[in-house]
RNA sequence: UGGGGUAUCGCCAAGCGGUAAGGCCACGGUUUUUGGUACCGUUAUUCGGGGGUUCGAAUCCCUCUACCCCAUCCA
C-alpha cells in the first residue's frame, strides 16, 4: 500500500485540520446496544477510529440507548469486546446517550422557551396523515400554537410520567411542507414507560435519535460525525438543532459514507436475529455469521478484517464486496503465521508392504516461503492412511496424484507406489497395497524417481480423532432474499477426521493450515482435549477442482443494459422564441441556444455581457459553461463578477491576448476575487505566448527530456500528445498558446 | 411522483482539464515436497447514454437513463 490515496472524509479531516478549524480531531463510533456487531460495524470501526489513530485524534465508543425496549447490557459487552478484539482503544470510559439525558432534556426546555418545539397530542395515526407524503405537503398539527408556558408545563409532566405512552410527544418546529420529510417537525421526545437498562424508572420520556444524536456529538466535542449513508436527511436536523440552538462553536459536521455489503450473506441485525431466531444458526456467534464474534470464533484474526477494511475503501456509491475479497485477506493474513500440519478427512488406508518397523520423522512446521522455524515428530509405520481423492483407479488427464502407475511422495516420508487395489464386495476401494522406495525419503532421495505431487498421510496407530467443521457461505444467492435461498451445505461436519498427534499433545498454535484442506481454529467454545474441534476458516484456493468444474460450465455473459432515451421536456412559447433567436439570429449552436433559452438567469446575464461586447458566440459559450456552474452553487447576487467582467475576459481572449486556459484560471479568480479580469491578467502577467520559436525550444526540451514516451508515441500512442502539450504548458507556466505548443508538438514528433 | 444521493473492468476503488492507479476475481507462465504461497505476464482506445465547451474532457456545461435513501413515537 505505497500510494494509496485518500477518502473523501480523510481529505475534509485534513482540510479541517489545515483551515485550523479544530484543535484536534474527534470521531466517535455511536452503536446502538440491541444487537451483536458485524462486519459493517468493523468498517466504521476502523474508519473512526482509524482517522482519530492517524491525525493524533481520540474516538468514543458511544453506546446509543435512547430506546428502552430493544437494549440491553449483553449487547454493550458485545460491543465493547469487538472493539477491542479490534484493536483500538476508546477515549476516556465508554459513553453512553443515557448520562447525557439531563442535559439532553435541558437542551429540550430551551428549544421550547425559543418557540421551536412543542408537545403535540395527536395520536400516532393522526401524526403520519399529517405528515403528507413525499409529493405533498404535509399540514400542522393544531397543538403547534400552545403557548410556551403550557409547552413547558406539558413537558414537563411528560417526563413526570403523568401520561400514557402515545399520549403526548415533544415535536421541532420546522417545516411541515419541506421537500425533506425528516423536516417536517421531527419528534424530539416520546414516552416510553419499561425501565431503561441503565437509567432504570428515572425517566419516562426519551429522545428521539436526531434529537440525541448531534447534541450527544456536541456534547462530547465531536468534530467529524461519520456515518452511513441512509442518514443524509437527518443531516438538515442535525444541523437545524445546532444552529437553532445557537451552540458555541466549535461544533460538529456530519459525513456519510457508504455502508458495507458483502454477497452471499447478509448484515442488517434483523436479517441475523431472523437466522437464530429461525434456528439456521447457533447464536449470534454462529462461525457463518458475518458478525464480529461469528467471524472470530471461525478463525478470523482481527488484523485479516482490519485489512479487509482498508482495502475495500470508503466511498459513496452503494456497492457489494464479493466475499471473495474476505476470505482473500484471511489467507492471505494466515499464510505466513500458521504450522502446516497434515490433517485426514476421508481416509483411505494404505499398507506398505516392504516396510516394517517404525520410525519418527522430523518434519518443518513451516513452507520454505515462510521465514518461521518450528518442527514436529511425524510417527511413519507400514499402515497409514491417505485422503481418498488422492488415489484414483481411472484418473482423468492431468490429475497428479497417486494411481496404479503413478508413484506419489508421501510428505516429508518415502515414495509410494501402488501394488494392488483391495475392493469390498460392492466395489468400492478400502485399501490400497503400495510399496515403497528406501532411498527415496524426503531429504536424502537417491531414488531417482520423479512424481508429479506430494499428498499428506497419517500414521494409523498414532493419529488422533477430531471433529472438523467445514463451513461454507451461508447462502446459495449471490443476493439473498430471505430463507429459501439458504445454502443447504453452509455445514459439513465430519466427526473423525485423523490429525497428526502433535497438533493435539503439543498445541503450538491454535490455528493451523492442514495441508492441502485449508486453514482451521480450534473452535474456543466447545474445544476439549477428549473431542477436538477445528473450524475451517477458510479453504486453500484451489486450481485443480476449478479446473475440473471449468470444463463442464456454460459461459453465462450478462447482457449489457439496454438503454432507455427518456423525452426531453417540452419548451414554453416564450423559451421557443429565445431559442429561435439564438440560433438563428446569434448563430449559436443548437446545445448552446437551448440551455440559454432554458434558463432565464442565464439568458438575461447573457444579454447584458452581448452589450458590453458583441460577440454572441463567444459570449454564450463562457455563459453556458463557466458562469452556469457558478450559478448552480451561488445565486446570482452572489456572484462576484459581472457580465461586463465576462464581456472583457472574452473581449481578451478574442484580441489573442489570453489563452481559453489561461481565461479559466483569471474566471476562477475572478469569481473568488471579484476583481476586473484585466487587472488578474495584468498583476499576474497572464499574457499568453505566442512567439513560435520561444515555444519551440521549450516544446524541443521536453521531447529530449522523456525519450520513453517519445517511443510510447512512435509506437502509436496518440493519446501520449495530451502528456507532451501537458508538460510544455507547464514549462511555460501555463502562457503558452496551447494551438501553437499543440501544432508544433506534434510536428517534432512526427520528425523524430 | 417532491427532496437527497450515486454511476469508472466480473467485484471494490483511485482519478478533481494533460499517458485510465491499485486490490480482489479470472486467465496464462515460472518457482515449489501444499494443484497453496511467491514471482512474471494478460485483462477498460474508454469512464451509465447522447450532445456541447476546449488545442485537449472520466473530470466543465446541458440533457436523458438506471439504482439507493426519506412518509417508525427505530437508530
Amino acid at each position: 500500500m505505497v500510494n494509496r490515496s485518500k477518502d473523501f472524509l480523510r481529505r475534509r479531516v485534513e482540510e479541517d485540520l489545515e483551515l485550523d478549524r479544530y484543535k484536534k480531531i474527534v470521531t466517535r463510533f455511536p452503536p446502538e446496544p440491541n444487537g451483536f456487531p458485524h462486519i459493517g460495524h468493523a468498517k466504521s470501526i476502523s474508519i473512526n477510529f482509524g482517522i482519530a489513530k492517524e491525525y493524533g485524534g481520540e474516538c468514543n465508543l458511544r453506546m446509543d440507548d435512547t430506546n428502552p425496549t430493544t437494549e440491553n447490557i449483553e449487547f454493550v459487552e458485545a460491543l465493547k469486546d469487538a472493539v477491542e478484539w479490534l484493536g483500538f482503544r476508546w477515549s476516556g470510559d465508554v459513553r453512553y446517550t443515557s448520562d447525557y439525558f439531563l442535559k439532553l432534556y435541558n437542551y429540550a426546555i430551551r428549544l421550547i422557551k425559543m418557540g421551536k418545539a412543542y408537545v403535540d397530542s395527536l395520536s400516532e395515526e393522526e401524526i403520519r396523515e399529517y405528515r403528507g407524503t413525499v409529493t405533498k405537503a404535509g399540514k400542522r398539527s393544531k397543538y403547534a400554537n400552545r403557548t410556551i408556558e403550557e409547552n413547558l408545563d406539558l413537558f414537563n409532566r411528560m417526563k413526570r410520567g403523568e401520561f400514557r405512552e402515545g399520549e403526548h410527544v415533544l415535536r421541532a418546529k420546522i417545516d411541515m411542507s419541506s421537500p425533506n420529510m425528516k423536516m417536517r417537525d421531527p419528534l424530539l421526545y416520546r414516552i416510553k414507560n419499561g425501565d431503561h437498562f441503565r437509567a432504570k424508572d428515572k425517566w419516562a420520556i426519551y429522545p428521539m435519535y436526531d434529537f440525541a444524536h448531534p447534541l450527544s456529538d456536541y456534547i462530547e466535542g465531536v468534530t467529524h460525525s461519520i456515518c452511513t449513508l441512509e442518514f443524509e436527511n437527518n443531516r438538515d436536523i442535525y444541523n437545524w438543532l445546532i444552529e437553532t440552538l445557537e451552540l458555541e462553536p466549535p461544533r460538529p459536521y456530519q459525513h456519510e459514507f457508504a455502508r458495507l455489503n458483502i454477497n452471499y450473506t447478509v448484515m442488517s441485525k434483523r436479517k441475523i436475529l431472523e437466522l437464530i431466531d429461525n434456528k439456521i444458526v447457533d447464536s449470534w456467534d454462529d462461525p457463518r455469521l458475518p458478525t464480529i464474534a461469528g467471524l472470530r470464533r471461525r478463525g478470523y484474526t482481527a488484523e485479516a478484517i482490519l485489512n479487509f477494511c482498508e482495502q475495500i475503501g470508503v466511498a459513496k456509491a452503494n456497492s457489494t464486496v464479493d466475499i471473495a475479497q474476505l476470505e482473500f485477506s484471511i489467507r492471505d493474513d494466515l499464510n505466513h503465521k500458521v504450522p502446516r500440519v497434515m490433517s485426514i478427512f476421508k481416509p483411505l488406508k494404505v499398507t506398505i508392504e516392504n516396510y516394517n518397523g517404525f520410525e519418527d520423522i522430523n518434519a518443518s512446521y513451516y513452507p520454505h516461503d515462510v521465514p518461521k522455524e518450528g518442527f514436529r515428530k511425524l510417527p511413519f509405520s507400514k499402515e497409514i492412511y491417505i485422503e481418498r481423492d488422492d488415489f484414483m483407479e481411472n484418473p482423468p488427464k492431468g490429475y497428479y496424484r497417486l494411481t496404479p502407475n503413478q508413484p506419489v511422495r508421501l510428505k516429508y516420508a518415502y515414495i509410494i507406489s501402488c501394488q494392488e487395489i483391495i475392493k469390498d464386495n460392492s466395489g468400492n476401494i478400502v485399501e490400497i497395497k503400495a510399496k515403497y522406495y528406501p532411498n527415496s525419503k524426503s531429504g536424502s532421495d537417491s531414488s531417482g524417481i520423479k512424481v508429479k505431487s506430494a499428498i499428506q498421510w497419517v500414521e494409523a496407530n498414532s493419529a488422533k480423532e477430531i471433529e472438523v467443521r467445514l463451513y461454507d457461505r451461508l447462502f446459495k444467492k449471490e443476493t439473498p432474499e430471505g430463507i429459501d435461498d439458504i445454502n443447504p451445505n453452509s455445514l459439513e461436519i465430519i466427526k473423525n477426521a485423523l490429525i497428526e498427534p502433535a497438533v493435539i499433545k503439543d498445541r503450538v498454535d491454535s490455528r493451523f493450515q492442514f495441508e492441502r484442506h485449508g486453514y482451521f481454529f480450534a473452535d474456543p467454545v466447545e474445544y476439549s482435549d477428549k473431542r477436538p474441534i477445528f473450524n475451517r476458516v477458510v479453504s486453500l484456493k484451489e486450481s485443480w477442482s476449478k479446473k475440473i468444474k471449468r470444463e463442464n460450465r456454460r459461459d453465462k455473459s450478462k447482457p449489457k443494459k439496454e438503454h432507455i432515451e427518456g423525452r426531453v421536456a417540452p419548451m414554453s412559447r416564450e423559451e421557443e422564441i429565445l431559442f429561435k433567436i439564438y440560433s438563428e439570429e446569434h448563430r449559436l449552436n443548437r446545445e448552446v441556444a437551448n440551455t440559454l433559452a432554458r434558463d432565464k438567469e442565464l439568458s438575461k446575464f447573457y444579454k447584458e455581457a452581448l452589450k458590453e461586447f458583441n460577440n454572441p458566440i463567444a459570449i454564450a459559450n463562457i455563459t453556458t459553461n463557466e458562469v452556469a456552474r457558478e450559478l448552480k452553487v451561488k445565486k446570482i447576487d452572489e456572484v462576484k463578477f459581472t457580465p461586463k467582467d465576462i464581456a472583457d475576459l472574452v473581449k481578451m481572449v478574442d484580441s489573442g491576448t489570453i489563452s481559453t486556459k489561461i481565461a479559466k484560471d483569471v474566471f476562477e479568480e475572478m469569481s473568488r476575487s471579484g476583481e476586473e479580469p484585466t487587472k488578474i491578467v495584468n498583476d499576474k502577467g497572464l499574457r499568453q505566448i505566442n512567439d513560435k520559436s520561444l515555444i519551440l525550444s521549450i516544446v524541443k526540451e521536453i521531447i529530449s527530456k522523456n525519450p520513453k514516451n517519445v517511443k510510447k508515441f512512435r509506437d502509436g500512442n496518440r493519446k501520449i500528445l495530451g502528456f507532451f502539450i501537458g508538460q510544455v504548458l507547464k514549462a511555460s507556466n501555463g502562457k503558452a498558446n496551447p494551438k501553437i505548443v499543440n501544432e508544433l508538438v506534434t510536428e517534432e514528433l512526427n520528425l523524430i
